[in-house]
DNA sequence: AGATCAAATTTTAAGCTTGAAATAATTTTT
DNA sequence: AAAAATTATTTCAAGCTTAAAATTTGATCT
């Protein structure tokens, strides 16, 4: 009964996805631990916040929780709270009543402004071990797993 | 006012971020999923029990949070759990009564070998459109990554 | 020994997240 | 037009997660 000398392709497959989960989680805390010592605020707070910025024009909150993959229950609850705080605000759609469009406030988009800059610098912070060659690897290799999208 | 014909380092890693995030966050719903709908069990229950499973001689709540790289708080809670389901028990150790060792039981441990290799193939159905180049140049990239460790 | 400091774990409060059920509004079918 | 199916969002209960405070035990200092 001989131990085969490299992993099986599945065995390396797992393994991979164990790192991939190891390095995502060890900058999500990183981040976590940034926003909320320098900024006051959340990881979550952050994202939503980044979509309702991409999409300035609106975003209706299933649009969001698509493109967060989120559930919508996480979603409104997100929502609530950056609206509790002024930093969000909800309008209901004109033609359709069940929709909703989410938009930052005047004070929310102020304040995501300062808070991205921060954000990129520190992401920067995090990778700075990765040159332009692995850089542009991991995000080829990355696009193409993106691709599949089971999920 | 010329845009850059292309981007940044900064806005390049930034991208990369995004786009890890995207990837692993996709990956974990489809895993999710599959073990909610196929094994009645979660994500954060797999993990720990897998962790008891690679360290069957005994591990205390603390290796156990920083295996997994989560607050020591969850570990109690997760581990509550599914100590109170049977699969895994707590040992106060001899030697320093404040130090408490966790382990999968009989049962977890049963539990975990159907589970693991149903995992594995799962994980391997997720990254089966990256081929054996990409997928050591990521896991390269990614040993590479976590070389810093900054969290 | 007694006091002080450090370490391991749990508890607590608040926020995050999910999946399912409930509401409400629109669209499609009959 | 009424009924049925679909779509958008919220609510709910349960579990997950964190950071900070509290508890308990051990180690160090005087």
């Amino acid at each position: 009964m001989n131990a085969p000398i490299i992993d099986s392709l599945s065995k390396r497959r797992l393994k991979m996805w164990i790192r991939l989960l190891g390095v995502t989680r060890a900058a999500e805390n990183h981040l976590r631990q940034f926003l909320r010592t320098k900024h006051d605020t959340t990881l979550p707070r952050f994202d939503v916040m980044a979509a309702l910025f991409r999409r300035r024009d609106g975003v209706t909150m299933s649009e969001l929780s698509r493109m967060l993959l989120v559930s919508n229950g996480n979603a409104t609850a997100v929502v609530d709270r950056l609206e509790r705080n002024g930093l969000a605000r909800r309008t209901i759609s004109r033609t359709d009543r069940r929709t909703i469009y989410v938009a930052l406030t005047a004070k929310g988009l102020k304040q995501f402004e300062t808070l991205a800059a921060d954000h990129e610098r520190e992401v920067n912070s995090v990778f700075d071990q990765l040159n332009e060659t692995e850089l542009e690897t991991v995000t080829l290799v990355l696009k193409n797993m993106g691709k599949g999208d089971r999920a």
